[in-house]
RNA sequence: GGCCCGGUGGUCAAGCGGUUAAGACACCGCCCUUUCACGGCGGUAACACGAGUUCGAUUCUCGUCCGGGUCACCA
């Protein structure tokens, strides 16, 4: 027998941002696709809820999406034999099919105000008793129904769930689960805008969109049995199901709860705002939840759809770590080409040195191995372009053997010495520096330090003093030394 | 509270009856070095607990505890 080819659906909610949990789960749906011989990723929108609609949203799916390279094969915008791919424009579909299980007996019509519901659910949250439907409009009588039909009462479509009984199905990450029948509500299917809900919409449109891999948080798992039972009441088949362990973050007080805005940048453009690289993002998410066979950590997108398989999910929770998306970052920013690096910089070097001519090649040689995000480069390379007021301590070094005294005495041959140079590049310099520091009889450290000091200002420095020298320009450094020269020279 | 799921260092995680219990991040130390960073080397640190099964349990079973999820006309 021919197997079936892998379709997978990515379906989000409109709300207006792209949490970092559903990006993973986007990235692991669209893995388990390409990963299989020519398997189909789909992405679809689910705005069943009028209410939560945001402006852009849409746009933002897109952007997100297109900037990690995880493209779609059918979708709102490209279409697809499918469609459409916006729920709220497939309505006509899920009318009839909630009708048609309402004449099977299998589904009612149910006028229960919101407040009544309310009150139900009350006493859930009191701890007594269940709070679940009490299925009052499960028997009503066909006059009542009619007569409630005429009055133009509102109402909602509810599945009959079984009450007795056992759920069961195999999930691929978590194995076996069973729910007692009993347990399950009768669900709604219609609102009372005649849209449906989530749940119907969804195993609706999975049906009918023939995904065949279901991928979803495991907020769902205990919730699966419904969608099952809605399979099975039209007699579909059922998609194999993928629950993922939840992203969780650390709240303030300690606590952990699943990730969520009040843990700060968790949306993919939060991050990307921070100075992250969409794909170390996707390279780090890839890895929180499931794990290659080796050691490797590293991982383009490609690669991922190579190595990704289902058996290496994670079934327990994981806490989303900043320090090793950083790290991540940092490996990504390293591995670029210098034009690559230079192309991301430029940004950030047009903000900090605006229109003056800057010696780039030297700047990234400084920056590429130390910067972990590109929002870092304003404060790193902030001296600069601003020299600020220091103290003459930092003159004082004692790995470097600096003092005060040969500070001075370092700084004065510097600039005698830098002043005669015709040709400014970090070759000539370099040549210069230690040839003087030969001269003198001291160690590079020793002539090097005061000038670092001097000409930065600050005692950690991104770049060495030759380097420095270098991208300040001939007149900017010696001002700088004299200016330092002048703070010694008052001391003594 | 009911139900569901989970529990290996601070974090991510290998492990799938016998291991000196990997690796990565973070942290600490040393080396390299003109500071920092990079790089190199090394270090601290873990099987939640209690029973059982077994010659032998991190690994299998049960219980306890802890953590999380879920119980909507939200998705």
């Amino acid at each position: 027998m021919e197997k079936k080819k892998v379709r997978t659906r990515y379906a989000p909610s409109p709300t207006g941002f792209m949490h970092i949990g559903n990006l993973r789960t986007a990235l692991y749906e669209f893995l388990i696709a390409k990963g299989s011989s020519d398997g189909k990723f789909i992405l679809r929108i689910e705005d069943t809820d009028q209410n939560r609609k945001v402006e852009d949203s849409i746009a933002i799916i897109y952007k997100t999406l297109q900037q990690v390279g995880i493209h779609h094969d059918e979708g709102p915008d490209i279409g697809g034999e499918f469609g459409p791919y916006i729920q709220s424009q497939r309505l006509d579909s899920y009318l009839p099919l909630a009708e048609q299980l309402i004449k099977e007996g299998q589904a009612y019509y149910c006028f229960c105000s919101k407040e009544r519901l309310q009150s139900l659910h009350e006493k859930l949250e009191n701890g007594n008793l269940v709070g679940r439907y009490d299925g009052k409009c499960r028997n009503l009588s066909q006059e009542e129904i009619n007569h409630n039909l005429k009055m133009g009462i509102p109402y909602v479509i509810r599945q009959k769930m079984p009450t007795v009984g056992i759920s069961e199905f195999c999930d691929s990450v978590y194995g076996p689960i069973t729910v007692a029948n009993d347990e399950l509500e009768d669900q709604i299917l219609i609102k009372t805008d005649k849209f449906p809900t989530y749940n119907f919409a969804n195993v609706v449109d999975d049906h009918q969109m023939q995904i065949t891999h279901v991928v979803r948080g495991c907020e769902y798992l205990s919730s699966t049995p419904k969608y099952n039972l809605l399979y099975e009441v039209y007699g579909w088949e059922k998609p194999q199901y993928i629950h993922l362990p939840l992203i969780m973050g650390k709240n303030p007080d300690g606590s952990i709860s699943k990730l969520s805005k009040r843990h700060g940048a968790t949306s993919f453009q939060d991050l990307i705002e921070q100075g992250f690289l969409p794909e170390a993002i996707i390279n780090y998410i890839a890895l929180l939840g499931w794990c290659p066979k080796d050691t490797r950590e590293i991982f383009s997108l490609s690669e991922l759809i190579t190595h990704f398989s289902v058996d290496c999910i994670s079934k327990s929770p994981a806490i989303f770590d900043y320090d090793k998306l950083t790290w991540f970052n940092a490996e990504y920013l390293k591995a670029k080409s210098d034009e690559e690096f230079l192309a991301l910089c430029m940004p950030h070097f047009k903000q900090i040195f605006g229109d003056k001519d800057i010696d780039k090649p030297t700047l990234i040689a400084i920056l590429k191995p130390r910067v972990t995000k590109l929002t870092q480069m304003k404060d790193l390379l902030d001296f600069l372009v601003n020299l600020k007021e220091y103290d003459i301590s930092l003159f004082e070094n004692k790995k470097s053997k600096s003092t005060l005294e040969t500070s001075l005495k370092m700084l004065k041959n510097t600039l005698n010495e830098l002043e005669l140079l015709t040709n400014w590049s970090l070759q000539e310099i370099k040549c210069c520096l230690t040839s003087l520091a030969e001269k003198l009889g001291v160690k590079n450290g020793t002539l090097l330090w005061p000038i670092r000091i001097a000409i930065s200002g600050q005692s950690v420095t991104a770049g060495g003093a030759i380097e420095i020298l270098t991208i300040l320009g001939q007149n900017e450094s010696l001002k700088r030394i004299k200016l330092g020269l002048e703070k010694l020279q008052k001391h003594q």
